[in-house]
DNA sequence: TAGATTGTTAATCGATTAACAATC
DNA sequence: TAGATTGTTAATCGATTAACAATC
């Protein structure tokens, strides 16, 4: 049925930024763009882009360049946001209710159907205009309604036991924020479920690496600085070289 | 000073990984560990194990494997974790919430010094121990006290302007999370702040691309399945072929 | 048609893995 | 010393880039 057979996994990985910035192209009302042109908002080569589309099957016309709108809708069709999906949240704290607020699933085409808790004082009170249900009715829930994906928000000791549950009653990914990392086999009954696990952390240590890396630049440049006030100051004397 | 010379990219983005696996064991109280042993839990190769550490001049001890503590204690110092770093965060939404929650600062080293927001509602409340403050002191605040790093949870319209603000007051680097891409030179006056933007969207849309897959794979399953069912059901009926 | 730009193949580059000598 | 395991070099593999013929 599709053709994505063999494709590379750095491909996929780039497949949201191309959302991302099609998305964007569309909002600013870009009808058609080269790979050339392209390739220098999005910073790779026109090469990459090329390369990347062409797995697909070629979204583009010679001498023309890429439908914004086509190549849009196709990338959109392969990764899933016009699959119709739905979602619920588990874990209504404050991290839970920022992505309930945030529009991200409907943004990607996924239908938010549940928020889940298990604190009586949130439990039947409305966040982002949902009723907050008490997780306790998650497998009668999942009976009644089809859940492609749930997003873990719950804290990280909770997360081994809810993912099994979660996986039990049959969804199809897990979104994980706990800092526990989920692995199919390991802490998980072995299945085919989907798992993305986010690390925030991971994403600040390496913000902490380049500061560093900014910092001690600086206190070279500040040493370097003074060499140079030294140095223009020492006018006319010569090094002990040459 | 730092033997950190032309390290490749890829190895430096694996660095969060390993500080995650490595402080783990620390709490499980593993006090030594090979590569063969580490690349079992990590799932890599132990050759990439001894390569990527390699890069920071050999961390471990032939015959013996490598001391789990000083090779945290190592990372740590490479990332940045023990530089002292100070942190605040910019718009008290839910996401800015889940963050000063979080102990995500102090759990990398980094002291969250300050919450700021321009809501007259949020201004001088509580929020995790912190009193937030007026975003229109945050000039006078960074000029009293030292701030490394900005955390970015404004509305996606703001972030360029807060960006800018931020970055003439000499901020050292920006965890971004608004959804609008920061780009030094582009929609930021060209300097070396450290950037890092996140886009949750992009992980989302892995987990729907490989969810589309599952059920494709369970759509083909089943209709394998009742293929099977179909042919074991006309035993004895020889196919056409042979 | 001539010009532009893709799709795709070939060449280059970098990253990962394998192997093994060094050494604890 | 013998066994284990690193650090590091060499071999393999994959990903990126360059080039160009195909074609709109």
């Amino acid at each position: 049925m599709s053709a994505e057979k063999n494709i590379p996994a750095s491909v996929i990985a780039r497949l949201p930024r191309y959302h991302r910035y099609l998305r964007e192209l569309i909002c600013t009302d870009v009808r058609r763009i080269s790979s050339l042109e392209l390739s220098r908002i999005m910073r790779v080569t026109p090469s990459q882009i090329r390369q990347d589309l062409g797995y697909f099957g070629g979204f583009g016309q010679q001498g023309y360049g890429y439908n914004v709108k086509y190549v849009y809708t196709k990338i959109c069709d392969i990764l899933g946001v016009t699959g119709g999906f739905t979602a619920v949240i588990i874990g209504i704290g404050n991290l839970g209710r920022a992505l309930a607020d945030d529009k991200i699933f409907e943004k990607h085409g996924v239908e938010l159907i549940g928020l889940f808790d298990c604190d009586k004082e949130i439990i039947g009170s409305d966040v982002a205009g949902f009723e907050v249900y008490d997780i306790a009715c998650i497998s009668e829930f999942c009976k009644k309604r089809s859940v492609d994906i749930a997003v873990l928000t719950v804290p990280r000791t909770a997360c081994v036991s809810v993912a099994a549950m979660i996986a039990e009653l049959g969804v199809k990914g897990i979104w994980n924020f706990t800092g526990e990392e989920l692995i199919s086999g390991k802490n998980l009954p072995d299945c085919s479920i989907a798992l993305q696990n986010v690390y925030l952390g991971d994403s600040f240590l390496s913000l902490c690496f380049d500061v560093k890396k900014q910092k001690e630049s600086d206190v070279l440049d500040d040493k370097n600085g003074k060499e140079e006030l030294r140095r223009s100051g020492a006018e006319g004397i010569e090094s002990d070289e040459a």
